[in-house]
Formats: C-alpha cells, sequence, structure tokens
DNA sequence: GCCAACGTTGGC
DNA sequence: GCCAACGTTGGC
C-alpha cells in the first residue's frame, strides 16, 4: 500500500465539499500533467491513502485523509467541450487524462500547515517533493516514513 | 533538437 | 496583485 499528496485548492474543491459528496467520494478530475497523469494512470492503487492539501488559499496545508476506492480511468471531463478541463486532443478511443476516485477517511483536526511542514524540511522532511523548490505536482508520492511523520504532527 | 515565448501554479 | 519557477508550444 503506497500513499500520495492531492492538491485541490478550496475555492474550487476543498475538504468540506468531499464530506459533503454523495457518498462522501469523488472521482479526482481535471488533471492536465503528464507526470500526475502517469501517477493516475498506473502507480495509484485501489486502497492507497492520500494527504488532502488546500493549495492556492490563506492557509495552505493538510486538510484531511482520503482512500482510493477506484483505480486509473478515463477523465470524461476531457472529452466534453463544455467543461473547464475539455482538451480537444483526448480521444475517446486514446484517451490522454486519467483519474482515480477517492474517498474521505477523515478531516484532520486541525489543517496542518504548510509553514509546519517547512520547520522539518532540513530533516524529517528533507525529501517531502511538496517542500522542493518550484513544485507544482499536483499528485506526488509521499513515503510510509514521511506519511507516518507528518500524521503525527496533527 | 534547441530555445524563446507564453500560460499556469502557488506562496506570499 | 506580484513574481519566481515551471511545463508546454512552436518556429527554426
Amino acid at each position: 500500500m503506497n500513499h500520495w499528496l492531492f492538491k485541490s485548492e478550496p475555492d474550487t474543491f476543498g475538504i468540506q465539499d468531499l464530506a459533503k459528496a454523495p457518498k462522501q467520494r469523488t472521482a479526482w478530475d481535471g488533471v492536465r500533467n503528464y507526470q500526475a497523469r502517469n501517477m493516475l494512470r498506473d502507480s495509484i492503487k485501489q486502497g492507497d491513502l492520500g494527504l488532502f492539501y488546500h493549495s492556492s488559499c490563506a492557509v495552505p496545508g493538510i486538510a484531511g485523509i482520503v482512500e482510493i476506492v477506484k483505480e486509473g480511468y478515463p477523465d470524461a471531463t476531457a472529452f466534453d467541450p463544455k467543461h473547464h478541463h475539455y482538451d480537444p486532443d483526448s480521444m475517446r478511443g486514446e484517451p490522454r487524462w486519467y483519474v482515480v476516485d477517492m474517498k474521505l477517511v477523515r478531516s484532520t483536526r486541525r489543517i496542518i500547515e504548510l509553514s509546519e511542514l517547512r520547520a522539518h524540511e532540513n530533516k524529517s522532511l528533507q525529501d517531502l517533493i511538496l517542500l522542493r523548490r518550484g513544485n507544482r505536482l499536483s499528485v506526488m508520492p509521499v513515503t510510509k516514513k514521511e506519511w507516518d511523520f507528518i500524521v503525527s504532527l496533527e
């Protein structure tokens, strides 16, 4: 079982939106980055756990824990001309973009803030991809050690 | 294959 | 709103 971190802008879809979703479940759609796509398509497995991270907001940080309930399948929003994430180059016979389905395990009791993670960037979290300079990946792997450490901060 | 231009991300 | 950093595009 592997661990991941998923970024989302709470103004668009935050942890509260996941909590209110039917069955507290959602498809992680709209990813339009090849590196992240490859993870969604190939690496993320049912039963894997993820940190739900709030980005581009007043208090960036980890807001919850999710579990993968369905492995990668084509992102239907890429086929829809009316959709904001429409990609005319993604064909149904040869889909370019993928999603996984996830469900809420729980919200964290508090936001584990980015600034707090940064306080450990020279020690326990020195390899955390999230903290790498200029990092823009919206889906990234987290090691078991990093996971355990981050969860222990809560 | 190079690389400048451009659009996007995301913290501050 | 600013701006650094990055990925993608497209001309050559």
